[in-house]
DNA sequence: CCGGGCGGTGAGAGCGCTCTCATAGACGCT
DNA sequence: AGCGTCTATGAGAGCGCTCTCACCGCCCGG
């Protein structure tokens, strides 16, 4: 209340002023373009740091149309995103890309179908240049929204529908699957089940295609649905376990789901992994190292891909529409899993 | 890049020409303001809808100084808020709140001190008009900088200075910590040992001090320091045992700790509740209710408290600087807390 | 029938910045 | 010495909006 410098905060003009420029020359230091004098530069950054200029962002994007800034636009009803750490590991990834480009962050939360009218009509407002998507559905309306906007994006997680222009980051879903089924293949293992996520999202279907291309003949009583939960998979666990009593693995779509199944074993009083082997997916650490066994599972490297969503949208933003210069299209990346081996499986 | 309809945004000029009207009048007809004839109005809303008009934000806030965006910044030293989901909940209620108002979240994540200084200069570039600041230890500088900056702000969690103008939401982790110890002395504990928190953040020490308001004269050796992680709890619960094996209830200063004590707990070959109780503090869902067994926890109301600040700071945002109105002052505010009971205890 | 008030509207100034374009020197060449 | 060529700098036009202020009718009271 005391302190506020808001009154008078320096302009440009004010800079060029104290250092004797005009304002032109002021702003070509400022913005550290080319072809200024080391003499007048040196003068006008002196001039910045004793008025404590800031460059007025408001001002700037007026002229420039760039806003310098991103919007995370998170779909709600997928709770997953606040169940686990999954989303704010990639948020930190997206974070440290951003402001190494000195990009801001804005979040924008859904919650139902109101809004999505109104991260429409922000996308639309231009006031981000570029969007990142996460949580999204076979029949999500969001990526239409965004593109009807003319917004750069790029979405978290393969979405459901192909589409050349449409850019987004995964993991090698189906890959790390068939690792995991392979794995515990060499373990002996014979009558391996699989609890799959909701298969209304591509990861899901990745991982469950991933399981089949390993095991094609299958027994089919040996896959059951979750819903990305530690309840969901308690559930899945406990219906394979009717439905085959003699199941000796178990590749669960996700660490939380793991989790639950890992509950749900001991309770039905198998011991892991000697009696079931048990096998996840994420490497959410926070859930893998601390369950009771800790979980062998399917790492991907989450912050990592909220780099690369960073990454992949500055660079289109960046690129100039009609270019000349022949820079590679941007393209969708798809990042390798690893499988990290604890004492589950 | 085929859809953009960047070439061409309408500006409130179009809008005027379109309605027949002048800038002025469209422009207090997008505002709401009143003293429009109900005719003129309707042709510019018309105008607006035809148009798809969306008024650009840049230059508002060139004019009006106000940003409708509000940053929240999160020192990340405090992993904890990545490791447990403490803080997506309370910046969903955050942005609740904020979107309820027509703001807009931008979210800053700090790692080290090189960031302050991108942060204080964020802040002091007027970008926002106010901040939600998380995660302070006590020498945090942080607040200070904001204040510098001449930016409201709000803190999550009690700071560790007290100072008639700095406004704060917390639970009240003090009675909260009284209630979950009567609790179980209630239950006939009599050996009740405390998992603190790190002692250099308030809601620790608040938490401890609880404690000892009920068990002023309990065996020192009995309260041991975590680290908010599940390992720190596990830790903690070790020490615990091998000091005073005759422990008959814990009470964590987290969740999370309570977790990795539990399991802690079984390995020693305790059971739980029966021959030591446990009881956590924050009642994190994804983890109170998935322990084994379900914890017994004192609930603060997380996401409740995010609304909270953000509806504060965004009051004290509003409030004109020289207040004649006589609106009451912005004060700190201190939630209630609450026993839930589950299994451990 | 006239003057004052008042509600509705428009003209225009500016918010702080970037960027184009003109200009003033400095320099190399013929 | 004269000319063109550069390079460093400044002048000034806007970006799209809000807001003040002047203005224009209209209604009411006298």
């Amino acid at each position: 209340m005391s302190d506020q410098s808001f009154a008078s905060r320096p302009t440009l003009e004010a800079v060029a002023a104290r250092a004797g420029v005009s304002r032109a020359t002021a702003s070509r230091v400022v913005n550290g373009s080319e072809g200024v004098r080391a003499a007048l530069a040196e003068r006008v950054r002196r001039a910045v740091d004793e008025l404590g200029y800031v460059p007025n962002q408001a001002a700037r994007t007026l002229v420039t149309r760039r806003n310098d800034a991103i919007a995370v636009v998170v779909a709600e009803p997928e709770t997953r995103f606040f169940a686990d750490p999954f989303f704010a590991q990639q948020v930190r990834g997206i974070s440290k890309e951003l402001t190494a480009h000195d990009n801001q962050l804005v979040l924008l939360l859904t919650e139902g179908a109101a809004d999505y009218q109104r991260v429409g009509r922000y996308l639309a407002g231009g006031h981000v240049d570029g969007a990142l998507l996460f949580s999204l559905h076979d029949d999500d309306s969001l990526p239409m929204l965004a593109r009807r906007a003319g917004v750069p994006t790029v979405i978290g997680g393969r979405p459901g529908w192909s589409d050349a222009d449409t850019l987004y980051v995964d993991c090698d879903n189906r890959g790390g699957a068939r690792d995991a089924v392979r794995h515990l293949l060499g373990l002996g293992r014979r009558r391996i089940a699989h609890i799959a996520g909701p298969l209304d999202q591509t990861a899901s279907v990745d991982r469950l295609d991933g399981f089949r291309d390993v095991l094609p003949d299958n027994d089919p009583r040996l896959t059951a649905e979750g819903d990305f939960t530690p309840d969901g998979g308690a559930k899945a666990m406990a219906a394979l376990l009717e439905r085959c009593p003699d199941v000796d693995a178990v590749f669960a779509a996700s660490d939380v789901m793991a989790s639950g199944a890992l509950r749900m074993l001991r309770t039905s009083g198998r011991r892991v992994p000697e009696d079931v082997a048990v096998i996840g997916f994420d490497d959410i650490v926070s859930v893998s190292e601390w369950t009771d066994p800790p979980l062998t599972t399917i790492r991907q490297d989450i912050e990592e891909m909220g780099r690369m969503m960073a990454r992949l949208l500055l660079r289109t933003v960046a690129a100039p529409a009609a270019n000349g210069t022949e820079t590679p299209a941007p393209a969708p990346i798809v990042t390798p899993t690893q499988l990290v081996r604890r004492a589950s499986a």
